[in-house]
DNA sequence: CAAATAATATTGACGTTGTAAAGTTTCCTA
DNA sequence: TAGGAAACTTTACAACGTCAATATTATTTG
């Protein structure tokens, strides 16, 4: 028997919003975006072919849930692998360690969430959620100064390059881009320079 | 007239290939992934509805085909910005401009080009033209061994570094991920750690 | 040069999809 | 308990990817 099937034959679901991103998720991650459709998910959970529309409006509504119910994810994974007691640079790596890890879990979602047209951009829960991501970043970003000495702009470029360098090595992974014999053993801590809590100045000769 | 369409009205187009990835490529970035179909192209190029899958199978195909040309594009453009006789700070700084720019330039072909599963992953010429981009970056890399001292895969740690930061800072300055109040006049170069040619190590306190 | 064959393009069709409109059932509140 | 809102269904339609069959042109070969 199908669980993700509402267990009574109810008109009303009940719970038909969440059932579906759970079935949109599974579709997804299994199938690859052309596999995910609104019938198919409607399918999964027992409703009819255009019930999502009652809970999405479209299929970008039910693209942009799915992002945001991952940027908040992400943001609770980052969130809870951090230590209560431990230095800046462990913190920050454990962190990374679990953005990576979200994104290894969930690479169709993750590559999702930083599309540029199929989500909707303007969403108050998508950008909520990016945001609560977001502050993780900068709160792990701390102790970085080192990159950029007296500059007016420290905690920005920090956060900046903080969430460049762990996202590109993120999708890279996921996407498949890193060659397989130069990635033995070597994952993202090892390759970021930031994980020293004593980080000297750089000339700069430019 | 639109030049796009084929001057003289033969049954054969001549050079239909090239022609329908230069209109798909218009549609992308116009109209979103959403916008692109293999109807819109073969119209957009005067052709039949059907024609598009002689020469490239199906949807995969064609997409695939835009995403190698990317590819090319992208190595193209940070070669021909790199300047002859120069510091590798100064070879690497403007390659990575040359990158960002082709990101910025054609932001959905570039979310194509590390997309998982809408493009082909083992087509030869993709495959290729991954691998003259990496070189482009490989070039670039030297001078970074400063990040990691005294390691035997020093080589491909620089690389996969800066491979990541560059795709991470490219991606989510196309996917409006960076708030602008925070963006204001700051580039890539201003947050890459690896602008100087002397780098010093780093104490590890892992 | 002519015939055979490959390459290229068209037509027609089918199943799937997103979505809109209208109707039905259930829930909730006044 | 009546009435309206919310949730769901049914029906329908245009656009899409793709397949099969056919037609036209280009190229090779005898």
């Amino acid at each position: 028997m199908n669980y993700e099937v509402k267990d009574t034959a109810r008109y009303h679901h009940g719970n038909l919003r969440d059932a579906l991103i759970k079935a949109a998720r599974v579709l997804l991650e299994a199938d690859g975006h052309s596999g995910l459709s609104l019938r198919k998910c409607a399918e999964a959970v027992g409703v009819s072919q255009t019930a999502p529309q009652n809970h999405f409006g479209n299929k970008a509504g039910l693209l942009t849930a799915m992002a945001a119910e991952g940027y908040a994810e992400i943001a609770d994974l980052m969130t809870k692998k951090i230590p209560d007691r431990a230095t800046l640079a462990q913190r920050r790596e454990r962190a990374l360690q679990g953005y990576v890890e979200f994104a290894a879990g969930n690479p169709a979602l993750y590559e999702l969430m930083f599309s540029r047209n199929r989500i909707l951009a303007d969403d108050p829960d998508l950008l909520r959620n990016v945001g609560a991501c977001f502050e993780v970043l900068v709160e792990v970003s701390k102790g970085l100064e080192g990159f950029f000495p007296d500059d007016p702009k420290i905690d920005a470029k920090s956060q900046m390059y903080l969430w460049s360098f762990v996202h590109g090595y993120a999708q890279l992974l996921t996407a498949n881009r890193f060659k397989k014999e130069d990635m033995q053993g070597v994952d993202v801590l090892d390759i970021f320079p930031g994980s020293s809590n004593e980080l000297c100045c750089l000339t700069d000769d430019r």
